[in-house]
DNA sequence: ATGATTGTTCGAATTCAATTCGGGTTTTCA
DNA sequence: TGAAAACCCGAATTGAATTCGAACAATCAT
């Protein structure tokens, strides 16, 4: 973003402008939005939209963020509550939050999340990693027989991609062999599994 | 592909594109890589490259193809002497062998690789997944144990993603916590816990 | 061997989206 | 109330992708 918002119309503008992308990508994918689009869906020239972003990418960099933003927050919040339960609870839950957080909104965000998924997940997964990898400690403050699984920061690291990419596939082209419930289950099985598998004894 | 060529000499032009494409992309990255660059590179003029591709994705999905069929012809080719180990031992001799095929050539095949999958992993992925199903239902007759396994398709999806989308992560941005060796034995060892603990008993 | 036919190569010209820019409009505030 | 600062506009510029028609080369039928 190029520009910092000085006056409280355009406190609203930038927020607009994300909608009218959200929207844009939903709809026509992302190679085939054009700057053009995503202003006439806002209500303005591309004029006001780089007034606001450096660039196109820059548009879809902050969409991102926003979303992530938001997803980081509910996460957060819910460590307290995660941490009382087993880990495959954990696992479920997590997923189920986000899988259901992107059908708000009609699945807008659903669309849009396809799409960058196919392209690249850039450094927001980064952040998102960054919560898990608080939950897991928090989580080993309260249950301290974890101390005991070899390389935990490991473990984590590996457990997180796995999980996070069978998401992406599942949004990217679901199979059809696997329901959405099974792979839920599957992930918490696998990732109890190893962890398990880690402890001495 | 729009052409199909008929000459000799042209029967190398789309090697030589392909070879110049993989260049100019793990030197300057794909976005910045142009049709021009291409074909400089190769020698020839921008109107030759469109005379063997319809357009620039088609020329670095061919270059994918290229890759990915390599790669596939060495997974099945080893698929007899995988079948006679145990399955730790399977993934990581399929890991090494991806692995080190990326390094010929003097990198290019990974910097090309990092590109591809920043963006997006095409259907290209599908084939892979392909083989290794084929892999796992060759292996579950050597080792009729497995049948026991609940649900073996989905399990092999699981962790066939699971796998892949590490490896991917620790080609796009090698994470400083886990090594190279770490991540292999790590993979195998997350694949051993979860069919086991899917076996009954 | 030779003209016809088909295949190949070229690069200037076209097209289209991204980005810039200079001039008007609105808001803020002294 | 009149600048100064913020905003907003859209025509003009830029640059990469793609097209196109005119050569050039190989092949083939006579």
């Amino acid at each position: 973003m190029r520009h910092i918002p000085k006056q409280q119309r355009s406190q609203k503008m930038v927020e607009t402008i994300l909608e009218a992308a959200l929207d844009a990508v939903a709809r026509y994918g992302m190679d085939n939005t054009t700057t053009r689009h995503i202003a006439e869906r806002a209500g303005i020239s591309v004029g006001t939209l780089y007034h606001y972003f450096s660039d196109k990418a820059d548009v879809y960099e902050a969409l991102q963020r926003t979303l992530t933003d938001d997803l980081v927050t509910r996460i957060r919040a819910l460590i307290p509550l995660l941490v009382q339960k087993e880990i495959g609870s954990v696992i479920h839950d997590i997923l189920c939050l986000f899988l259901n957080e992107l059908e708000t909104d009609g699945g807008k965000q659903l669309a849009f999340m396809r799409n960058i998924m196919q392209r690249g997940f850039g450094q927001e997964i980064g952040r998102i990693e960054q919560v898990m990898m608080e939950l897991s400690l928090v989580y080993t403050v309260q249950h301290p027989e974890l101390t005991q699984v070899k390389d935990l920061t490991k473990v984590t690291t590996l457990l997180f991609n796995s999980v996070t990419f069978n998401i992406i596939r599942h949004l990217d082209d679901p199979s059809p062999y696997v329901t959405r419930e099974q792979l839920v289950e599957g992930l918490s099985d696998m990732c109890v599994a190893y962890i398990n598998s880690q402890m001495p004894q």
